[in-house]
DNA sequence: GTTAGCATGTAAGGAGTTACATGATTTT
DNA sequence: AAAATCATGTAACTCCTTACATGCTAAC
């Protein structure tokens, strides 16, 4: 159910949870979640945006145009999230399977951890530590293998992304620990 | 001139260029040059090797059918770089322009410094350098004004990032240094 | 005998980008 | 008066993945 696509929906959709918002206000928060690194554009968004309302989980609404005023600026879109929406954030965020430990998944789940159960969150933080160890064994395999073959330059790549990887383990191994600590049963921040 | 779609391109011109391989054992190295993490399947792959071919940089050819012998598995097709093939690698290695420094097109020439002139290599590494130090900005700056509107989580997540970013400044940084030491002028190890 | 690995390919589709179209407002 | 930023949207295109089609050999 959770395919790669649902990544953009769920975070879409938790940020609208907070407060609505119009297309380009979106585009510039999800830039932050996601990191500006590899931020999206609005051939994406939009689409997403219009999918999402024909769906009902948001509705759309032009404030400038209802009010006395002139239209400052272009008519600016304002979504805001109905209940189907609000189910659906809550499936799509309380999910924690395969797909949620990937680079891309991961980031925007831990991002929206304050409305998600303990439990669902140290589920979350373990899959990807062990994601992240399947990958520390491949990677160590394989520079191991190539020590001779390879080139300086490939060694000291691959010896970066290796480290790279340790530090991410050590850094869940943190957060779960620390999960841990506050409450081991399902506590809530704020269950709205 | 260089796209996107080019990283691909370069990568297989390189192993290529070392000895002749088949599409099986190319995905492999592949997978290692690029990092298990993103490995790419044989539908990239296999498209890309016919278009090489057809534009006269690669040539194919079955050993296998060629011998005496019973022919071992399927039918192996070997690729071999052609002049026009290693003319494409130089230049496509040469290039140090903007796309160059983008995450994955960085690794791929990282990997290939072997074959690349001293200046190359420096442009590379100073370009990817300045283009993370922007990310730093960008990236402390967002994190700085969420300071207390943000989740612990989402706060966590952010950190981790920046340090990350941090932490491939300095390698740069290291390497960079490693590399004005050993030759300041054009030094290749080997130009075939 | 059946699972895993070797080996090559195609077709359909998903997810996102770039470039375009359009136009108002604020800053320099 | 020009440039930047605000603001929404579409169409064409690219790159890549998944699923399929095919069949052999080695290990368990």
């Amino acid at each position: 159910m959770a395919a790669r696509g649902d990544v953009l929906e769920l975070a879409v959709l938790g940020l609208l949870h907070d407060s609505p918002l119009h297309g380009y206000e979106l585009r510039k928060r999800l830039t932050a979640v996601l990191g500006p690194f590899r931020a999206l554009s609005y051939g994406t968004l939009y689409p997403c945006l219009k999918a999402l309302s024909e769906r009902g989980c948001i509705t759309q609404s032009q404030p400038d145009a209802a009010d006395g005023r002139g239209t400052a600026r272009r008519a600016r879109i304002v979504y805001e999230l109905t209940a189907a929406g609000k189910e659906r954030f809550e499936q799509l965020v309380g999910e924690a399977g395969p797909t949620t430990w990937e680079d891309d998944s991961f980031g925007v789940h831990l991002a929206f951890f304050g409305r998600t159960s303990a439990d669902v969150r140290l589920r979350i933080l373990e899959g990807r530590r062990s994601r992240l160890e399947e990958r520390l064994e491949t990677v160590s395999t394989s520079l191991a293998r190539s020590r001779e073959r390879a080139d300086q330059y490939t060694l000291a790549l691959q010896q970066h992304g290796l480290e790279s990887v340790q530090r991410e383990v050590r850094w869940l191994a943190e957060l779960i620990s620390a999960e841990r600590a506050t409450g081991p049963s399902g506590t809530n921040t704020e269950d709205n």
